[in-house]
DNA sequence: GTCATGGCTCTGTTAGTTAG
DNA sequence: CTAACTAACAGAGCCATGAC
């Protein structure tokens, strides 16, 4: 900028002017400094610009649990859309589901000082957070609402999803429904897990605790857990999974076995419906949720000081086939 | 009073210098 | 040798100035 100024005859601060398009430059100065900045190559120090007290830094954190799972990854593809259309530059993170690696990212976005935090929680207190807020970063929670303290979430309908799928299920005519879900500490899966006893509980059915099964980490875990449950005396005729994964999971284990079983997955899955027996899914709309959570902390920024808003997206039942299947 | 422009100062961190 | 101080980085906020 020094070199800039120096060639075109001007100040630093006519320079930073121009730069930044303010108002109040007369326009052949304009001309000459934007010529020597084009000959000069110049680029703003956008660092340097950030040094000053109450200056953004124009960049925002997101931390999801794996940006490789397809759920996140669609997720982050969204808020990256909302960030460039509001000038700003997202920095992307997988927390591994891994409450430490969580504090760990979110602590070195925060000395990198982005103005605001999209964050899907693993751990289940995020009150480390409140002295970030209130130095003025914004928190968005996506998927899982923050424990330890209240703020912005962008959830799904988990309880009112799972419950539709299941009674999908029930409608079929399945009494005997397995259920498969990961680590009982992840909400969403708790809030699945309710939305499945409800369904049960609506049809005047016990719930028989061996067709839960629990803590699976992946899908080598749930294809286990399934053929386990059809290694029952009396299997499961259908089966409900709680995630993607789940489903993933599942659906190998079925592939090599006899058994007709029914199936519905919550989380979409990418080719659900190229299969031989296309995959029946509690859909929901990742982008939507990215779009959502993304706008609300940009309006955060932008100074709104609404309360706190819970938004809750609907979800939507796909039948493709495999919860069609009759017992 | 308004417009165009310039000068000083401040920011957080770190390398380098000086004092004790 | 350590502690304290200072300069440097690149830009922007605030205020000043001169011309009209």
């Amino acid at each position: 900028m020094r070199d800039v100024a120096a060639a075109a005859d001007v100040s630093l601060k006519t320079v930073s002017r121009v730069v930044n398009r303010e108002r109040g430059v007369g326009p052949e100065t304009v001309t000459r400094v934007t010529d020597t900045i084009e000959r000069l190559g110049f680029r703003r120090n956008d660092l340097a610009r950030s040094l000053r007290p109450g200056q953004r830094t124009t960049t925002i954190g997101l931390v999801v649990g794996d940006v490789g799972n397809p759920f996140f990854s669609g997720i982050a593809r969204a808020v990256e859309q909302v960030a460039r259309d509001e000038g700003h530059l997202v920095i992307s993170g997988s927390s591994d589901e891994d409450p430490e690696h969580e504090r760990e990212l979110i602590a070195t976005l925060c000395m990198r000082r982005v103005d605001g935090i999209l964050l899907v929680p693993a751990g289940r207190d995020q009150s480390y957070l409140l002295p970030e807020i209130a130095l003025g970063t914004a928190v968005v929670f996506l998927d899982r609402p923050p424990g330890g303290m209240s703020a912005d979430a962008v959830v799904l309908d988990n309880v009112g999803g799972a419950r539709r799928g299941v009674e999908h299920l029930l409608a079929r005519g399945h009494r005997r429904i397995g259920l498969l879900r990961d680590s009982g500490t992840v909400l969403t899966a708790q809030q699945r897990t309710s939305g499945y006893r409800a369904a049960l509980a609506g049809a005047g059915i016990q719930v028989d605790e061996r067709l839960l099964c629990s803590g699976l980490h992946d899908a080598g875990d749930a294809s286990r857990a399934t053929r386990e449950l059809l290694a029952l005396a009396d299997p499961p005729t259908a089966l409900f999974a709680v995630n993607n994964r789940m489903s993933l999971g599942a659906l190998r284990a079925l592939r090599d076995s006899n058994h007709s079983v029914a199936l519905v997955g919550f989380d979409d899955l990418e080719l659900a419906d190229m299969l031989t027996t296309p995959i029946t899914v509690v859909a929901h709309d990742p982008a939507a949720m990215g779009v959502t959570a993304a706008r609300l902390l940009f309006r955060r920024l932008a100074g709104d000081t609404r309360p706190q808003q819970r938004v809750v997206l609907p979800t939507t039942l796909v039948r493709r086939g495999s919860g069609e299947v009759t017992p």
